[in-house]
DNA sequence: GTGAAAGCGCTAACAC
DNA sequence: GTGTTAGCGCTTTCAC
């Protein structure tokens, strides 16, 4: 049983509200009081219970960030990020993984909600109605994806598949394919979206392909159909799926980027430890996960939300800022010029 | 303002009980109150607030997992079993990370304490006195680690070490490095425990290098070293430290396993992707985030702890069980015979 | 500087 | 089947 704020009051003879401001506003009591007042504590091992204290200040400093997948090695720079920045202001970041899964995520949202002073919601599967909904219970910051009248930390993939794919038209590849993520991944569609701008004004041919789970598993399983669709180069989703496919097409001997130029997307550290080191459009993860808790923190800094201190900062219509953040092709080792005409890669 | 159990009992025509009943005892009201009660709380967006719930409940349905670096992939496939374990008794999991800092651990346990049912305490770095005192304000459960009177789950890193170095000793080696991990980690003092004597009972050599960050610099960082030092072959702390060290020997012109053999431990997915692929001492992860959930969770399944339910469970002694799940070498390419005698490396 | 009292949002006896 | 009451552990007016 750990003890509660009623047994150091007894111990140390005092009232309870004396012990309480002893931990929340020690200025306000006299210090041979708190000196005795923290002895006790101590020895009783009290440590004030945080939910408690939340339910009636409404602020708990904490902070949740709902991840697609946690194994992904894009997540880990954006959580350590936001974490860093977190700590800076006093917050601490519990994360949570939903496996891909959209009803995982909604019923995550809700296990935090009330733990956390608001939530960023990063990568979601969920629908734009729902990500609405949850954020009428907690304050929501969205990463990576764009949702109208909420706050919103995105990064230009579009504008990284257009130099992937320019970047691959000027190697002389006239058939691409693009590797298709999740279901419900707003990137996988603005990906789309202009790749397929770029290539149609290219005078090239796209071939889509998904969608997909965005692993290596799932780039591997690919390679097959890859080699059929004639294609040859590919834009992956991100750098799993990209390096999934290098090991699958490598299995079916088809060399990178001697038969097959690959792209991939977020610049994992990974990418730079395979053979060949991986072409890939660089996100700024890191910015990502720094910005998002900015904008969360930010009109949220010091009144309470809820309860008590309603009024001052709770209800106001927040300023949405939604901020688009910049991306950057990185050319590596996995894309080449386009193979001599008349190899017939499909048929090796 | 999210909406309270009072509004939906104004809104409907009922007393708060009867509201909490619908959502904590459904079976428990009226049917068509039931729809009623539902229908109104829909409307005003209620969801019953698990904080408050928690005080008096005493069950959060939450767990707690704390790790020292969320961005080493031997995390991720136990937190995800840990998940999948805890998703299967209705629990779920919040994950924290510490940047390999005892200090930033120890805040984040207290963070997480009344939000949680319990805490996975996952290769912690702190004292075992200190894993102690905060083990009395919240449950806990440790991973890789053994700290006596604490149920414990441990991956028998200690027999890996011996099965490598004896693998080493096979090949023809006599003089090996062990590269250390971080400070504070017991499986660092259990490997160096165990191969200090495997290399002795071998009539070998072993050299120390450590302790290090475990992570890819960490281990690129000591390719000097171990050029200088001499040794014909090194265990590494973990896979990450394995792997940075085989590029940084790349880039002083050093070859694997030609010229050095290299093991790691955890058998990462990243092991199997790198050239040469690693030799490494693969650890059950999974499996201890299954056990470590089942373990946590055992004692504690359905009675409450704290405040009313007090009795039942909470204060009992538990079990405290210990568990050590065994790990297995798995030979790949990173290791091979001694270099022939009389090729000084160390000079080239 | 400290105590008394009210109450955060909710559940859990206990009546009726 | 539903309302009443007490209270989880804590903070916060308001007196004194």
């Amino acid at each position: 049983m750990p003890a509660t704020i009623r047994d150091v009051a007894r111990a140390s003879g005092v009232h309870i509200s004396t012990v309480s401001r002893t931990f929340s506003a020690p200025h306000l009591v006299n210090p041979e009081t708190r000196v005795r007042v923290l002895a006790c504590a101590e020895d009783l091992g009290y440590r004030p219970n945080r939910a408690a204290r939340a339910l009636i200040t409404g602020r708990t400093h904490n902070i949740g960030l709902i991840v697609a997948d946690i194994a992904n090695p894009f997540f880990p720079p954006l959580i350590k990020a936001a974490e860093g920045q977190a700590r800076h202001r006093d917050y601490h970041v519990f994360v949570a993984d939903t496996n891909e899964d959209p009803a995982a995520e909604e019923e995550l949202v809700h296990a935090l909600a009330k733990q956390v002073d608001g939530v960023l919601l990063c990568s979601p599967r969920m629908s734009n109605s729902l990500i609405e909904q949850v954020s009428r219970e907690v304050p929501v910051v969205v990463i990576n994806r764009q949702v109208a009248g909420l706050p919103c930390v995105m990064m230009d993939v579009g504008q990284g598949a257009r130099a992937a794919i320019e970047h691959l038209l000027g190697l002389g590849h006239r058939r691409i394919a693009l590797l298709g993520g999740p279901r419900g991944s707003w990137t996988n569609r603005e990906m789309r979206r202009v790749a397929a701008a770029a290539v149609r004004a290219g005078g090239a041919e796209l071939t889509l392909l998904g969608p997909n789970q965005p692993t290596e598993t799932g780039g591997g399983a690919l390679a097959e159909q890859v080699r059929r669709s004639g294609v040859t180069a590919v834009l992956a989703y991100n750098d799993l799926m990209a390096i999934g496919l290098i090991e699958g097409l490598d299995s079916l001997g088809l060399r990178v980027p001697q038969d097959v130029s690959v792209i991939g997307v977020d610049d994992i550290a990974l990418s730079r430890l395979t053979r060949p080191k991986l072409t890939t459009v660089a996100t700024p993860t890191a910015a990502a996960g720094r910005t998002a808790v900015d904008m969360l923190l930010q009109h949220d800094s010091d009144a309470p939300r809820g309860a008590r201190g309603r009024g001052a900062v709770a209800g106001d219509r927040r300023t949405t800022a939604q901020v688009m953040l910049q991306t950057e092709l990185v050319v590596r080792d996995s894309t080449g010029p386009v193979p001599p005409p008349g190899r017939d890669v499909a048929g090796a």
